[in-house]
DNA sequence: CAGCTTGTTCAGTCTAAATTGAACAAGCTG
DNA sequence: CAGCTTGTTCAATTTAGACTGAACAAGCTG
């Protein structure tokens, strides 16, 4: 008998989870796609917010068959993002993680970290283009510059609009 | 002679774009990419708002290096986005295709076509699982249901917020 | 109607990103 | 300290989905 579980892992107790949590781990997972995030990140996110208690990442690996690796790398992402945090349980070795509940948080960090960035970047691209239109102008008809300035324009207005925009948007997030 | 040039289309007269204008394709396809659509299109709709003359599905197609199938779905999703729309110059029998300058309009069909129907698709997940745990109550422990009861209904809760937020929003478009 | 060109569709190819799994470091345990 | 387990990293593999190119339909032109 020893023989025989020998090499199984002691924690191989872990029950099937519910319906309703393997449901969610596939609403989240999508959205996560949905999002261009790594559908596995989305899926532990969904696992977690779930859990009834603080989950250890070989038993999220289990829970949703996923290697190690993925794990690793999905929990360090959902913790720079703040949507779940460590936990250490008692005289316990590994850690645990919990889903963030305050939604209110996770949302406006994220925005912090995506919108914001990718906004500044547009920013700092049009400009290049407007410049690289300065430094060509001896070499376009005075029709084409013209009419690729005023067209440069109206986006760069766009993006003003939308920078205005930004601080308002994030009022009402909070 | 006559054979030498047998097999080349005569309409290979096509300038090179100036350098504003590649780099502007870039920006866009670029752009698409962080939205999660094909950098072609992205491609073909920077190509269109600096061209001076609406541009027919071949000079896309020459300009941009792509085949004549990916012109051919980019621009039926622009189309159907509203990015784009099709003229037709006198009596040429081919298709030609612009850009809508009006950002506003673009924005808000984008908008209305995409952020839209993810968030209806994402309601009605949500509230499938919900569905789910009722079915499933009697094999949970009234511990565990009730834990996963408060925390749908609080996805439920944000679920509310966002779609009240949602005409806000856009208002602050138009 | 034969021979063009245009435009769509779709099976196959290619590429970028996600995922795996193995190697390794670090800590704990007998 | 030998033998665990945990967790990270990274090269190799797999996968998803964008892109191509060929086949086809439809129209116009001599």
């Amino acid at each position: 008998m020893a023989i025989a579980t020998q090499g199984i892992p002691e924690e191989t107790k872990l029950k099937p989870l519910p319906r309703v949590r393997l449901e969610l781990v596939d609403v989240f997972g999508r959205m996560a796609q949905a999002l261009s995030f790594p559908r596995s990140v989305g899926e532990i996110y969904g696992l977690l917010y779930l859990a009834p208690e603080p989950m250890s990442a070989p038993e999220i690996s289990e829970a949703l068959s996923i290697s190690k690796g993925s794990v690793s790398t999905g929990t360090r992402q959902l913790l720079t993002l703040g949507f779940i945090r460590k936990v250490w349980l008692q005289e316990e070795r590994k850690d645990y993680f919990e889903a963030v509940l305050e939604l209110g948080n996770m949302v406006r960090t994220a925005y912090d970290q995506i919108f914001k960035v990718r906004a500044q970047n547009a920013e700092r691209r049009l400009t290049d283009v407007t410049d690289t239109l300065a430094d060509e102008k001896a070499e376009l008809s005075p029709e084409e510059y013209a009419l690729i300035k005023e067209r440069l324009a109206r986006l760069t207005k766009l993006q003003k609009r939308a920078k205005q925009f930004m601080p308002l948007l994030e009022r009402l997030i909070k």
